[in-house]
DNA sequence: CGCTAACCGAGACGGTACGTCCCGTCTTTAC
DNA sequence: GTAAAGACGGGACGTACCGTCTCGGTTAGCG
């Protein structure tokens, strides 16, 4: 019958070992100075067990950036509570995902090696479009409710508020923080 | 009078080389991937040349990117056209700079290198202070002229703003076009 | 039994064939314009190599020249024929490696690299040592055999023979030839 | 009449000071460790004053040791005292030579530099050559005054003398005393 | 004296070799 | 058959000198 061979469960656990500990090389030293003798080191396996499962150090830092996508999605309870609630809920999640480690020191990378790989970049993009649909939806529900004005248009809004998240993160010395959060959304969504 | 002495024109005329290349090699592969060796053949330089004006890559990059800020604003002329019209031109800027090179591929760079360098940090920081303020200005006069809903707060407006375009041109595959720009500055600014 | 490990067939392959190489630049180019780069292409082995066995250019010299003390004695057969045979037989080696490659350009920087570096003296004294005892030994048979007079001291005359030879070879314009020898050896043992 | 200009004090003045230098760089460091930039320091001047005067670092090297040649012969007063005193004053004086700073490393550096160079060669050639007519001469007058046996050779003796006080200087690890000068004077001229 | 030509120091320049570090490939042995 | 260990060829790094060059400032010796 099926001889689905099962794959020698070491080999599962060398790779997440090795997963685990690129993230934590990537987050800390970046892509630049990525270092997979560090990343074996890290993960307590030998260099060669690396390259055997991934063919070079880029693919093996994607590879571990999108175990990233598949991290639990916080998981906004939709059924209650307001819908301006659950978007200042999104974005704080947002902020918090920008600032805390290890997603905070992957996102800049992500976006700096987006610029010189398509690869990269479809995953950025699609990372994002993932993330995004969320406050989206939120938003188009609430403008249904008649919470949010009618003139607004989930997507762009959507946009504009996610990238106000990033810009005060990443571009600004100021924190997103919960008044700015507070804030934007007014700005965005009405008041 | 002062009688400054030029210490040696050679020297200029090497930094100013040096930079250009190093701006076009930074733009071309990244922060990983920029080598002395291609930054001192593109600007025509000994290799010996480079390390004797900066003492290892990262700080040639610094200075390299630093010039990026010290290049002429493109300089709206706010006297004539409305606030609007203003703020939407400012926007387009700033998209046709992440979009074409150098600027646009430096930027990622700079992000990335800010996660993992304060002093790099400080320097997006102050750069997008820099380019931020002209907005948030032409925003308060809008707003003072009654253009604008007294409602508007132009700094966190201006935040959304740069940062919907940001958004936009780096992490989604949709550009930050003239169609964009109109829809969010409804969104942010009325309409 | 004895499991005494085969380290890597590849580390004695490559230790072999960079001392034969580094052997050969040292006699061509000398202590100076003695290049690493030169051995390994040589030796047909990446420069790295060179690097993984030595810590540095001098700990390779002097074990290349290590290498020449450990090769065959010329073996002069001392139960025929008679001291004085015995004596101008080693001397004539002597002078004959003095002149010939590899050796002959070894030795005098082996005396220059001695007048800089203790552990090079040592060694220079060692070998030096090495090959003189063979001659004081024969030299004390002939005397036994009263075919030196009682009078020659073995010691002092091995120094005056080997001396004539290095001295004619490396501080004049003439060789050590034969006659050369004949002469010395009528002058230091009597004739 | 002839208008011949004195060529300038300084220059003279800054060809000694660079000579002298390079002797005690070369005594210290040796044929290869010398270095331009340690001799211009050493001799307070210009590194570009060496270039001036020598076109590259083996000419410099060159004249220094040239220098050597032309310092005052010790100068043994052969009207008083016996033939033999006067050699072994001779030989204590090269042994004393080949002990001291800086002839000393200077010596062992030439006799390797002659290996790879024929000018180097017939430099020191001439040079043993003529500190040994002083030791053949002395020889010769030896046996005329029939302090030494008819039957030594002058020249075959004072090669071997010389050679006696080299080998033991350099080749051993014992120096050339006064003891063992008067053992191979001993063993060479007779006793 | 004051001029002028030379010599000078300082140091930038294009090179080249160094010794270090890491890459991605490979070979060997242990489990 | 997979893993750890690590040798291998390769190539960029940042350092140290090389020998060449350009630059003003000083200085010797003539007018």
């Amino acid at each position: 019958m099926s001889s689905a061979r099962l794959p020698d469960p070491r080999i599962e656990h060398s790779r997440r070992a090795i997963c685990r500990a690129a993230l934590d090389e990537f987050a800390e030293t970046g892509y630049a100075g990525f270092r997979i003798e560090s990343v074996a080191a890290r993960a307590g396996v030998g260099r060669s067990t690396v390259y055997r499962h991934w063919p070079e150090k880029s693919a093996l830092i994607a590879d571990a950036l999108r175990t990233l996508h598949r991290q639990p999605d916080p998981g906004v309870d939709v059924a209650s509570g307001s819908a301006r609630q659950h978007v200042e809920l999104l974005l704080s999640h947002l902020a918090r995902a920008l600032t805390d480690s290890p997603v905070s020191a992957c996102i800049p990378a992500l976006i700096h090696a987006a610029g010189n790989d398509a690869s990269f970049r479809d995953e950025l993009h699609r990372f994002s479009a993932q993330r995004r649909r969320r406050l989206t939806d939120v938003i188009t529900a609430g403008v249904g409710a008649g919470e949010f004005p009618p003139t607004v248009d989930p997507e762009t809004a959507s946009v504009a508020l996610s990238g106000a998240v990033f810009y005060r993160s990443l571009m600004t010395a100021d924190p997103a923080d919960s008044g700015f959060l507070t804030d934007v959304v007014d700005e965005v969504l009405g008041r």
